[in-house]
DNA sequence: ACAATCAACTTGTCTATACATCTAAAAAAA
DNA sequence: TTTTTTTAGATGTATAGACAAGTTGATTGT
């Protein structure tokens, strides 16, 4: 347990969208805003509940709602006695963190990399339209990025995006971000669904995977919408002897 | 919304371990019962909270705050002016649907049939101990079940179950009911991990699913619990080109 | 017969208070 | 110095009371 001093809390309420929410709701809203923001950082110590009481004239119990349910939503910790602090991370949630195939492979201590080999905006095809959802004339961007885990091919990542959502998907730096965090940030995404297969590779993707044509491979094609809007459309290739896709579920 | 009368509480805290817990988890444990053993149904009225304070005596926040944690863990649908229901039905999330072989292939309206391969009972060897958890010296069943659809394989679906959550798994028909169904009902399980993998099949697996030794196979590794004990592990063998595993997130 | 109003009941939120339990550090005792 | 006790502060739970807001059905008025 780190032992920051609790940071102060005169602009808690700054930067809140002023929507009729109830006050434990707002206390949720400003809090997840501090952890997000980065302000208050992971396994620091956040203000107890007496000083909200003090400082912002509200009751315990509705701080003491506010910061319960942000410890049952993942994101906080508490302990009796010492204190409530920032959790370690969100975990997404199931299959969700596959997205960020970039963090996965820093949290097992690789290194990852990624070339980026095709991308382009054009008017969607009939076939993509169809996948992506959206009407014909709408723009889009195509892009494909090779995955390296320590310098070994681990994933291609085939992808269309909805370009009214994310207009300034083609002047990302792939090499410095994955296109799921561009994407994050430009359009969350709230929902998505994936399709799991195991396939046998095509020669260009052997080539790409630098793997035998024998080799099983896991694909993985998703859909994500922000809303109502569908964001983009994958299809994730790995050769199955170097990925696992891991979930869990409850709780 | 469905308009059962509500039922009587003169029972809610029968049947229950009486370990030392709040008043307001011993509320949701109870209510969890009644909802698992069916005793109260989809979407029947539960009783409103000034009901259970008359009954019970206990304060409505306490009873407030049960209904809310339930609700919020998706066992309960409240509505304002109306009252509390059973949720239609706990949509675990993501890939568990797929528990449920049987409903997935009845619902492409296909024919669905089993064979019980396996069917054994003993202590647990290290390695089993291991995958599932628990003591050397407990008692586990092994099962091994082949599952069809329209009379092809589909599924070779190998599983351990813990003897002492389970006792009367051996019992089962196998032909009538899924493993899945009868675990839910006697230990209904609320969490659960997967390992999705794309391998090749050995000879054995070959012949049982009637496939090349080239086909590429989807493997599901899945571990499940009910609170804190581990209920069953299972690994579920699948022909890449007669499966694909769907699963959505959001909402 | 129809419409508007009201009453009763429900959940949703907020407050003030109280006591229990856990922790760490200060104070007291050895 | 070392050990024990106390104390202050933190979260955890429970209660009683109040008002807001949504829904339904009964009542009232036209």
């Amino acid at each position: 347990m780190s032992d920051v001093t609790a940071p102060n809390l005169a602009n808690l309420f700054d930067d809140l969208p002023d929507a009729p929410l109830p006050i434990y709701a707002k206390l949720k809203q400003a809090i997840s805003l501090k952890i997000s923001s980065g302000e208050w950082q992971t396994n620091q110590r956040i203000p107890s509940e007496s000083e909200v009481v003090k400082a912002l004239g509200v009751s315990r119990m509705t701080v003491n709602r506010a910061l319960r349910e942000l410890t049952a939503e993942g994101f906080l910790v508490r302990h009796q006695g010492l204190g409530t602090f920032v959790a370690e991370k969100k975990a997404h949630s199931a299959l969700f963190d596959v997205h960020n195939i970039a963090e996965e492979v820093a949290a097992r201590g690789h290194k990852h990399r990624s070339e980026l080999l095709v991308l382009e905006s054009a008017k969607a095809t009939m076939e993509e339209a169809m996948t992506l959802g959206v009407r014909t004339n709408h723009g889009i961007f195509r892009s494909v990025v090779l995955h390296f885990e320590n310098d070994l091919p681990i994933q291609i990542e085939e992808r269309v995006v909805n370009a009214t959502l994310a207009p300034e998907y083609d002047k990302q730096d792939f090499a410095k971000h994955t296109s799921y965090e561009y994407l994050m940030s430009a359009a969350p995404m709230t929902e998505g669904e994936h399709l799991v297969e195991a396939i046998l590779p095509n020669a260009v993707e052997c080539e790409r995977l630098q793997i035998q044509a024998s080799e099983p491979c896991l694909q993985i094609k998703r859909r994500t919408w922000a809303g109502d809007d569908i964001v983009t459309a994958a299809r994730l290739l790995h050769p199955g002897s170097r990925f696992q896709l891991f979930g869990h579920f409850g709780r």
